[in-house]
DNA sequence: ATCAATGCAAATAATTTGCAAAAAG
DNA sequence: CTTTTTGCAAATTATTTGCATTGAT
């Protein structure tokens, strides 16, 4: 969990409060740095107990007031795979137009690009009078495990 | 609102009802009804509102009991547009594999369908070891009028 | 100094649930 | 008759908010 820190993404969030006028304070950079150190998906509960790991006086509150600045700087996207939780996704910094697929029983995640669709989506889009801003492409699917044993529940 | 109703759907969704072998009652078939009588999509809030117009006895957990079953059915699915509330899409008996362009000022949405892109994603999907089971793409931009005028807000 | 940001605890709002009564098969 | 389904009202749970205080600039 702990992995090394996306310095370009922390950079431009900051910017993003700059330019917001936004005051840097210490439960913000706790935040800031659990966000930018994991690629994981996380929940805003998740985010929470992390960031105390840092800074035990980050509250439950503060993370949720952070999380919509996070999500309208575009570093970071709210993903609904259909659980009780939303989830947030930090890898918006380095691959902006990311898709998801899920496996239906163990939920293991895969991220993928593709160049392709993006010019198809984009094609279709024009036509129908509209222009892209962005775009959520989330598969369900079964994982190699589920297709060869019938059952992959609970990690691999 | 008050379109035709799909009986297709409505077929499919007894079926379904039989095989799990649920009983049916007065308020089901009002809040069946109901749903295969639009195309739009509708929150929860709103079903509980419409489905009392056909039998007022339908209670806001009677929805909220069966809306599981519609979406476990394949023939409604929910949808999250960041807004406050859960959408339920009815249009998936028709065309099981649609998405949607959404226009990011005006929230006007359109549901468009595409071999190619299916192709490609079955294709990647292979690729990282899964195989397909459903597939939501959603896309948020902006209308013509958006980009003619640089507004659209509240309809056109 | 000034005003934004914070923690706390209370409020909100969508959804879920326990239970006794009603209705389906 | 038996078992499911219902409405009601209370419970639950994620998220939001008011307010007095703290801390950034």
């Amino acid at each position: 969990m702990a992995e090394t820190l996306n310095e370009d993404a922390k950079k431009r969030f900051l910017e993003f409060l700059e330019t917001k006028e936004l005051r840097m304070t210490g439960q913000r950079l706790a935040i800031i740095d659990t966000v930018f150190s994991t690629k994981e998906h996380f929940t805003a509960d998740q985010l929470v107990e992390w960031s105390r790991k840092r800074d035990r006086s980050v509250s439950r509150a503060t993370v949720y007031r952070t999380l919509p600045l996070l999500t309208e700087s575009g570093l970071v996207r709210e993903m609904d795979f259909g659980k009780e939780h939303k989830f947030y996704d930090p890898n918006y910094a380095d691959h902006p137009n990311h898709n998801h697929i899920i496996c239906k029983d163990c939920e293991k995640i895969v991220e993928f690009e593709s160049e392709k669709i993006a010019a198809i989506e984009d094609e279709i889009v024009h036509k129908l009078g509209f222009s892209v801003d962005s775009q959520r492409l989330q598969i369900t699917g079964s994982c190699d495990t589920l297709k060869r044993l019938g059952a992959c529940k609970h990690k691999h």
